[in-house]
RNA sequence: GGUCCUGUGGCCGAGUGGUUAGGCAGAGCUCUGCAAAAGCUUCUACAGCGGUUCAAAUCCGCUCGGGACCUCCA
């Protein structure tokens, strides 16, 4: 088998993925700021990075993954002054800071668990680790780093940039984004307009602030993730992700922090998902055009023609790279969720079938099957191409259903390539895309609903032996405008699906 | 303005220079009491213009369009 390749946005490259300690992966994936709902773009790396945690484990690494939760402001330019996030929605909620953060930090848990993401090994907050990221300022002070400036502590980029590749992770010059950064807030306190804070004096009226040894204050954003990454995953570990508007300046700052504390660059490898569009445009706060994951689910937005199930979105971020911009619209979500459905309908066939003899009646087919089971590893293992594997998945299905159906001689595979199939299909539908079957979560949860259910199979079944089709047609009929769609198979069975 | 990415058929999207990506939608046929599903077949492509090459969606150049980052941002 091939060896797992992942696009590196810092070397940018594909580079072979090489655990620091053979067996063990380390990763680190920036989370959520909860001062809001999550909406469908921050659904993307979530899932993605989930699908690479799943598939690390897959591989049978020991994966300690650790995705934050922002609960400390970050500075957001509005107006003239420097604002808190966190401190300022608190403020229009009429919610304690951490009342709101707590509120948030639920709604995302929970549109995490519906789209079935594993929990992470960590999570850690921010404001749960103010103590370890005062240390790390302090220790870039004590290095000449930074410098402190009424009460706030600022990065000296120039003198880092000097002795360290500053700009490589975003592909910046140093000396242009002195031209190009705008007038901001607290600039005058600054050596160089590159410079970012670490650590910020609180305003008399900002609610969320902690002590430290420049007086009272807050944490500057990038600082958060490298005292988090450090502490849980050391000065060196395998994998940070995030979304690509994150590159600059976050993780390039990081990198700056971190190199300046531990000698090296945190993480081997940096990964980034691209955004997700909506009529091709970035889904952002700013752009006035998200969709809130609890709309997306309910179906209550204006651009949406009907709710969509979380599965449904996980399959549609899946069938594109991770890389790639993914547009949403009503047609694709739609195109995605019957796509998902064809799966697994073909996957349920596939674990009901006996399977053929030990040779294959049909030696041609039987490779090509095989063929495309070894694909799914191949195409993973390059930089996570989901797409594909899932567009080999579609190839086997007219195969499966072929046999179902009769088309296909019942042993043109053999025993084992189906096995090998069923494996495959396992594998990744459940245990590495981490998807659910829908259906099956809806249908089944009442034994006695199923038995009414049952008895009117029956009795439509017996119907239909008189020939009283006006009887079993409303029962089918009725059924669907419930929501339940019966379908008679070739078998003379009856097979059942909820919509 | 700077840096970078991108432009594939009705929609979403893979694409390592030479073989049908795939899904959804559309059309025809088969199966079926009907329906649904399924199977088979099938129609819509590579923004434009040049260049390199035996061969380009894929490499190069130009033009046009879209986008991201440079400020909080998944």
């Amino acid at each position: 088998m091939s060896e797992l390749k992942v696009y590196n946005s810092y070397t940018r490259q594909k580079e072979i993925f090489e655990p620091i300690v053979p067996g063990y992966a380390g990763m680190y994936v920036c989370g959520p700021t909860v001062s809001g709902e999550s909406h469908l773009g921050h659904a993307r790396p979530f899932i993605t990075f989930d699908v690479l945690y799943r598939y690390l484990m897959h591989l049978g690494y020991k994966v300690r993954y650790v995705r934050n939760i922002t609960d400390a402001g970050h500075f957001e330019e509005e107006g003239r002054e420097a604002e808190d996030k966190i401190s300022k929605k608190a403020q229009i909620e009429k919610l304690e800071p951490m009342e709101m953060v707590q509120k948030y930090t639920n709604l995302f848990h929970w549109a995490m668990k519906q789209f079935n993401n594993l929990d992470p090994s960590i999570e850690p907050t921010a404001t749960g680790h103010i103590v370890e990221q005062i240390d790390m300022i302090r220790t870039i002070i004590d290095k000449g780093y930074a410098y402190e400036k009424n009460g706030s502590v600022y990065f000296d980029v120039r003198k880092y940039a000097e002795e360290y590749p500053y700009g490589k992770m975003s592909g910046r010059v140093v000396d242009d984004l002195l031209e190009t950064t705008r007038e901001l807030e607290g600039q005058d306190e600054k050596r160089n307009k590159q410079d970012f804070a670490l650590w910020k004096a609180a305003p008399p009226e900002h609610i969320m602030r902690w002590n430290s040894p420049w007086g009272e204050g807050f944490p500057g954003w990038h600082i958060e993730c490298s005292a988090m990454a450090t502490k849980y995953l050391g000065k060196h570990f395998d994998i940070h992700g995030g979304g690509m508007d994150l590159q600059f300046p976050h993780h390039e700052s990081e990198i700056a922090q971190s190199t300046i504390c531990n000698h090296e660059v945190p993480a081997r490898y940096w990964l980034h998902n691209n955004m997700i569009t909506i009529n091709g445009k970035k889904m952002g706060k700013s752009y006035n055009n998200v969709i809130r994951l609890t709309e997306l689910f309910s179906g209550s937005h204006p651009l949406l023609e009907q709710a969509y199930h979380p599965m449904t979105v996980r399959f549609f971020i899946l069938q594109t790279h991770y890389r790639s911009t993914l547009d949403f619209g009503n047609e694709a979500l739609q195109a995605a969720q019957k796509g998902m459905r064809r799966l697994w309908d073909a996957y349920k066939v596939l674990n009901e079938m006996e399977g053929g003899g030990t040779d294959a009646g049909d030696a041609e087919l039987d490779a090509r099957c095989i063929k495309l089971v070894e694909e799914l590893d191949e195409f993973m293992n390059d930089d996570l191409n989901t797409a594909k594997v899932l567009a080999s998945m579609f190839e086997m299905v007219p195969v499966i259903n072929g046999i179902r159906d009769k088309h296909i001689d019942g042993d043109a595979l053999s025993k084992g390539t189906i096995e090998k199939m069923r494996v495959a299909f396992k594998s990744y539908l459940e245990d590495i895309f981490g998807l659910q079957d829908e259906q099956a979560m809806a249908g089944g949860e009442d034994n006695k609903l199923d038995g009414v259910l049952q008895l009117l199979i029956d009795i439509r079944k017996d119907a239909k032996s008189r020939k009283d089709f006006a009887t079993s047609d409303k029962i089918r009929n009725q059924l669907q405008e419930l929501g339940i769609l019966l379908k008679d198979e070739k078998d003379g069975g009856v097979s059942v699906s909820f919509a």
